[in-house]
DNA sequence: CTATATTTTCAGTAATTACTGAAAATTCAG
DNA sequence: CTGAATTTTCAGTAATTACTGAAAATATAG
């Protein structure tokens, strides 16, 4: 398996973007390469693509798994593996959310909670709360949102994102139409 | 300077997150320091307090600058100079979601731009072009609309992420009034 | 300007992380 | 079962990244 110099170079790119996103690099270009392949690959032409060692590649590939971003699967007279990335690209997407969700933010709020309980008992302390507070509920309510948008199906959400910050205009709009309705008006948190 | 058990687990914990973020241990950690402390600190009290070298500091220091996650400020009868993280949380994360944005977003749709300008003249190609292609468009959708919703004022946006999914039905309203005013039906893309 | 306080740089070293090859384990056709 | 094909593990090594101390640079008070 040789790679035509346009997968080269998104394949050598994913690998140091990889490495910014907590994959290395060789686990970056194994999952391009997977994507940019039009049929699944086994194990032996990851290695020989990427020029890297057989077990290299055993290892990137279950560090794959681990971020549920391959699927496996076997081809007829073939005792091989062969893997392939996900088609949908927005399952893709939401997967990764979803496991640096699990990796990286809920261990903090878990600690940011702990460090809420605890009695503070000196000012440094009751600051140091303080802003604690504040990124947990931050952090807490991006996820809550991010979450819950992301369930949507890919279209309507697709809707959503081109409209942008237009959207707001619909939450104007919600607002006058109560008033004029004369429904009642539901107390909107207060905008501080 | 010594840390509370209260700080030092969240300076710890950060120091930790910190390296799945991209920046090392040692930043994440003085980064935290400063967001949980009530008044500046200068080099040395950040040294003493995470038991760092000076010239680790220093570096870390100058690291937060690049990312603009520190002000820098002096005060009165000393030359030293003392940093603080912004007050305002939501600024923070409006920081970093942009300083990631151009280093690792715009390079990436850059390269998938040049990827999809390139001929094409294999099926393997036509394929990963196809690919990127729903890559790009995918990328470049979330980041436009990521950094629309990004400035909205944080009481508004606050209003928007309480709503979470719901924000949805305003769609669904939205093309209701639409049809009873009579207005053209425009064609909404089906919901799988 | 000089002396001193403070910050920055950087070469060397330590620590961490990535990668390899050889060997062990697993799988499965016969 | 047996043995060949395939995958996984892991100890050793290579490569990378982080950190330090000493020295250089910069800033400012006097």
């Amino acid at each position: 398996m040789k790679l035509s110099p346009l997968s080269q170079d998104f394949v050598l790119h994913f690998g140091e973007m990889g490495s910014r996103w907590g994959i290395n690099r060789t686990v970056g270009q194994i999952y391009a390469l997977l994507y940019v392949s039009p049929r699944p690959l086994n194990a032996d032409e990851i290695a020989e693509a990427l020029a890297f060692s057989r077990s290299n590649v055993s290892m990137g590939l279950k560090e794959l798994e681990s971020w549920h971003l391959t699927k496996l699967q076997h081809l007829p007279n073939d005792r091989r593996e062969y893997f392939t990335a996900p088609e949908d690209i927005w399952a893709i997407f939401r997967t990764l959310a979803e496991e640096r969700r699990k990796r990286e933010i809920d261990p903090t709020l878990t600690m940011l909670r702990g460090a809420l309980l605890a009695s503070a008992d000196s000012d440094e302390d009751r600051y140091a709360q303080q802003r604690m507070k504040q990124m947990h509920d931050l952090i807490e309510m991006a996820t809550l949102w991010f979450n819950d948008i992301q369930r949507l199906d890919p279209n309507t959400l697709k809707q959503l994102m081109s409209m942008g910050a237009k959207v707001t205009k619909l939450l104007e709009m919600k607002d006058k139409l109560k008033v004029v309705a004369g429904g009642k008006k539901t107390p909107v948190a207060p905008r501080n």
